[in-house]
RNA sequence: GGGAGUAUAGCUCAGCUGGUUCAGAGCAUCUGCCUUACAAGCAGAGGGUCCUUGGUUCGAAUCCAUGUACUCCCACCA
């Protein structure tokens, strides 16, 4: 397309991407640069992008592309992660629509269906990234099932058996009935549950009196073993040594007495169900109860107790409620409001089950992880979640790393015939150890049977910064030594504890040394109402339509926009505009540089000159302003400021000043240190907008073949004109305020004007020339009188004045000096008030008593001469 | 139940260690303009008790305390 055509973001979009990748920028080896990592937070293997991607992913390319532009050897390494439940739940449900039961399938069969899934959907997200322009190191793209992934986490698991940091055993875990597996407490999620408290009669036993207990789950009470109260609890004081029926069942069971039964709450008798809850499970190894459990692993009772077999969990509540009516067992049902914890994957309610898991103790490994970021060797963006991190990592529990799933990888144990088991990376290792442990030398491996549990998916993304660099494996390799530790990790707050506080607990123990060095924590994507975007809710949009409709770069710059590290942003379709009319600014500024016919005769005229070292100084002072803003990872800060420096400084006061009149030619000096400007500025907006910066920097002068704005540099900032500057501010009042005059008079732009000025102190006639084209002024003329048939207007100290004949209307003129006057009396009233406060001026610094001093006298030179002029005018 | 955070213009937010970057920005709104790059634009304008109440200070949006309102995290209350 040409420049002269409207801004059309889709047809430069794929061109300039492909080009990209046929020049291999993307891909990084390791060389005698400084190394810059970022590796994605891996999405999940069958997902679409969503918002959140979306603004994550942007956050790293702008990141990764500048870090690049600064002469780093920027490397960010995509990949994909299993997602075990949730991969394996999509898996079941495909199945089931097929009429396959997973149950019917041996594991082999089903993981081959898991795989061709994988194969399928795997990549449609990584491909959806490359429209948003993200500039990832595609040939490194890893997958945590990969080969040297899956070894690399059986070796880390052998190594922390062998280390006696994995242990084996029976716990209370969070059993997730419909995907039929145990889940770490990270990934149980409390929701509100409006529910039903029940009030339950328990005969004494040999009595004809009973105890009420208030419950949740009176399905529960099939697993009942004792019931509990305070032993300060003076309703039940008598109760010692005697026992009571369980409704129903008919079980007889002990009284027990113990002070975690809280008085207050029901009717301070607990029913003790060791199977099914916490902390029944504690009370049941404290006295000694015995423990049934009445659950089948769907949810459904089991043939335990004999009743209700098969019946599914909620079904049987609404039935024991039934029956116990019946049975005049029910004192009453009350509403009740309790926290459901539910699987963060399936959303199933979490069933409390005992099982046979395997643990990793955290305690010891969490050290090295909670000093560093409390030392900020790893640093959090905002700082504020290290209370959080600090608050987790104090109090970790150990984490349970077995799934009852198939999809993942699978737990490298192998039990001997007589029992124990052994630990190993392969069968025949595994066969060497039983043989050793058992003594027994004529074992073969099919009298060894390999546990089926497969591990936590985080128990590979942990080692995610290390395992794609195949650390693990090799940990001398090349590769590793150079990335390793990344630099920022861009993650969502969400998964602070699962991923990230993990990850720097297997930095540290696998390479002895943080994984990255900074931590950037997005915020959520939400909707104006407030709600996180989300697919049940509909209110997320695609981001893929999105780029279509406003272009990569708009949506790029509009996330930016709206984005502060770890504050959620409220997210609506209406602030691409804004990325997108500022796609369009940059590429109209172009076409009015690009429309330009040199004319080599011509001298440079002197406010191009002017405007030239205006803007250069201008320049450099704003490019300090974001390499700060970036050091403070303050993104959209960046991003604005170069939004102005380009929409207001650029082009509105910039290109108006060294433009030529209609059709007429421009110098060549002119031309080329406007173009010389212009790739700067591409240059510098290039990390957040690759496309068009990229498109605009190709045709502002001849490229050679594999040359790119992307690998060039950016402009780097030097020492800048401060007082220059400041005078363009006045410069800039000065025109203002003739436009504003204009304005009020009527007076078309194309109408010349005359300017007279008395020059004092604050005047500066370097800039004439700016401001007779800035502001269509014939001539500025240095006068000593006051010209009291003008307009009038007066900058910092100096006045100045518009001939206009009888066009003033003396009146209303009085009235704004007047007004003028008022407000300027009461400003210099409360400066005086400071200055002749003794206090003020014995504890105030020099610098403020300065600038008191200077107000001062400005105000007083300026009511100076408005009173003078009112004294004329009237 | 414990902990943390936030409250500034209609909206989204800046405002670092109290003082000319102190009341700001962008968007939105309003008023003029189809001015020869751009109406996805240009030129202007309006708009805030800096959540309440106290305190510290010569001086508070900023520091301290109290209250209120939201948000998030953690926790085994049946």
């Amino acid at each position: 397309m040409q420049i002269n055509d409207k801004y059309s973001p889709q047809e430069i979009e794929s061109k300039w991407y492909e080009y990209w990748i046929e020049q291999d920028y993307f891909h990084s080896t390791p060389d005698h640069r400084e190394a810059y990592t970022v590796v994605i937070p891996p999405p999940n293997v069958t997902g679409m992008l969503h918002m959140g991607h979306m603004l994550n992913n942007t956050i790293q390319d702008v990141l990764v592309r500048r870090a690049r532009m600064l002469g780093k050897n920027a490397c960010w390494v995509p990949g994909t992660d299993h997602a075990s439940i949730a991969t394996e739940a999509k898996v079941v449900a495909k199945l089931k629509a097929e009429g396959i039961d997973k149950s019917t399938l041996t594991r082999e069969e089903f993981l081959k269906h898991a795989w061709e899934w994988k194969d399928k959907h795997g990549g449609i997200i990584l491909n959806q990234l490359r429209k948003l322009g993200a500039s990832c190191d595609w040939e490194r793209t890893a997958f945590t099932m990969d080969d040297d992934l899956s070894s690399s986490v059986i070796k880390v698991f052998i190594d922390l058996h062998k280390k006696g940091k994995i242990y084996r055993g029976v716990r209370m875990v969070n059993w997730d009935p419909s995907a039929k597996t145990a889940l770490s407490d990270e990934e149980v999620i409390y929701k509100e549950s409006q529910g039903k408290l029940y009030y339950l009669k328990y005969m004494i036993e040999g009595s004809d009196k009973y105890i009420v207990v208030a419950t949740t789950r009176p399905e529960t009470i099939l697993g009942d073993t004792a019931l509990c109260v305070n032993p300060n609890d003076e309703r039940y004081a008598d109760m010692d040594g005697k026992r009571v029926i369980v409704p129903l069942i008919n079980r007889s069971i002990p009284i027990i007495k113990d002070d975690y039964v809280d008085i207050e709450f029901g009717t301070g008798a607990l029913k003790v169900t060791p199977a099914h809850d916490v902390n029944d499970y504690m009370l049941g190894e404290k006295y000694n109860l015995e423990v049934i459990d009445i659950f089948n692993d769907n949810g459904t009772i089991n043939d335990k107790v004999g009743m209700y077999e098969g019946l599914d969990r909620f079904v049987l509540r609404d039935q024991i409620e039934k029956d116990l009516a019946t049975a005049n067992l029910l004192e009453k049902v009350e509403p009740y409001t309790n926290k459901v914890g539910c699987s963060e994957r399936t959303g199933a309610p979490i069933e409390p089950k005992l099982s046979m898991q395997w643990f990793l103790q955290m305690e010891e490994l969490a050290k090295p992880a909670l000093t560093a970021v409390m030392d900020d060797v790893v640093k959090l963006v905002p700082a504020k979640f290290k209370n959080t991190y600090k608050h987790w990592m104090e109090n970790v529990k150990d984490w349970c790393i077995s799934r009852q799933l198939w999809w993942g990888q699978q737990i490298p144990a192998y039990y001997l015939p007589k029992g124990g088991y052994v630990v190993a990376e392969t069968e025949e290792e595994a066969l060497e150890l039983a043989k050793q442990k058992s003594g027994d030398s004529n074992l073969t491996i099919s009298d060894l049977r390999r546990d089926e549990d497969v591990l936590d998916t985080w128990f590979s993304s942990w080692l995610w910064p290390i395992s794609v660099f195949n650390g693990i494996n090799e940990p001398e390799n090349s590769d590793i030594q150079y990335y390793y530790p990344t630099n920022d990790l861009v993650t969502a707050p969400d998964i602070l504890f699962f991923w990230v506080a993990r990850m720097i607990v297997a930095g540290y123990e696998y390479r002895g040394e943080k994984p990255f060095s900074n931590v950037y924590f997005t915020g959520i994507v939400r909707d104006k109402q407030r709600r996180k975007m989300s697919k049940q809710l509909g209110n997320s949009p695609d981001p893929i339509d999105l780029i279509a409709e406003y272009g990569a770069d708009g949506v790029r710059v509009a996330m930016m926009l709206c984005s502060s590290a770890g504050s959620d942003l409220m997210f609506e379709d209406s602030l691409c505009e804004q990325g997108r009319n500022f796609s369009n600014k940059v590429w109209n500024a172009y076409r009015l540089v690009n429309g330009w016919s040199v004319d080599t005769t011509i001298e440079q005229p002197e406010s191009s000159k002017i405007a030239i070292e205006w803007f250069n100084a201008l320049l450099n002072k704003t490019i300090a302003e974001v390499d700060d803003n970036f050091k403070d990872y303050r993104i959209s800060e960046a991003l604005m400021t170069l939004y102005k420096l380009f929409w207001d400084e650029f082009s509105g006061w910039y290109l108006e000043m060294i433009k030529p009149a209609y059709q007429a030619p421009i110098d060549s000096k002119t031309l080329a240190q406007t173009k010389e400007i212009f790739e700067k500025l591409m240059s510098l907006l290039h990390p957040f907008m690759p496309f068009i910066t990229e498109e605009l920097w190709q045709d502002i002068s001849p490229r050679e073949k594999g040359e790119s704005i992307m690998v060039s540099l950016q402009p780097v900032t030097s020492e800048f004109n401060q007082e220059l500057l400041q005078e363009f501010d006045i410069v800039k009042d000065v025109v203002t305020s003739i436009r504003n005059i204009r304005k009020e008079k009527n007076l078309p732009n194309k109408e010349t004007l005359e300017l007279k000025v008395i020059p004092d102190s604050n005047y500066n006639d370097t800039y004439n020339a700016v401001i007779t084209k800035m502001a269509n002024i014939t001539s500025i003329e240095s006068v000593t009188d006051k010209d009291i048939t003008a307009a009038a207007f007066i900058v910092k100290t100096t006045e100045y004045f518009i001939p206009l004949g009888d066009k003033i209307d003396v009146e209303s003129e009085l009235k704004k000096l007047n007004e003028e006057l008022v407000y300027l009396e009461g400003f210099l009233r409360s400066v005086m008030g400071k200055l002749n406060n003794e206090r003020f001026v014995q504890n105030a610094p020099a610098k403020v008593l300065d600038t008191e001093n200077a107000k001062k006298d400005d105000s007083e030179a300026k009511i100076k001469a408005i009173k003078e002029r009112i004294s004329q005018l009237s």
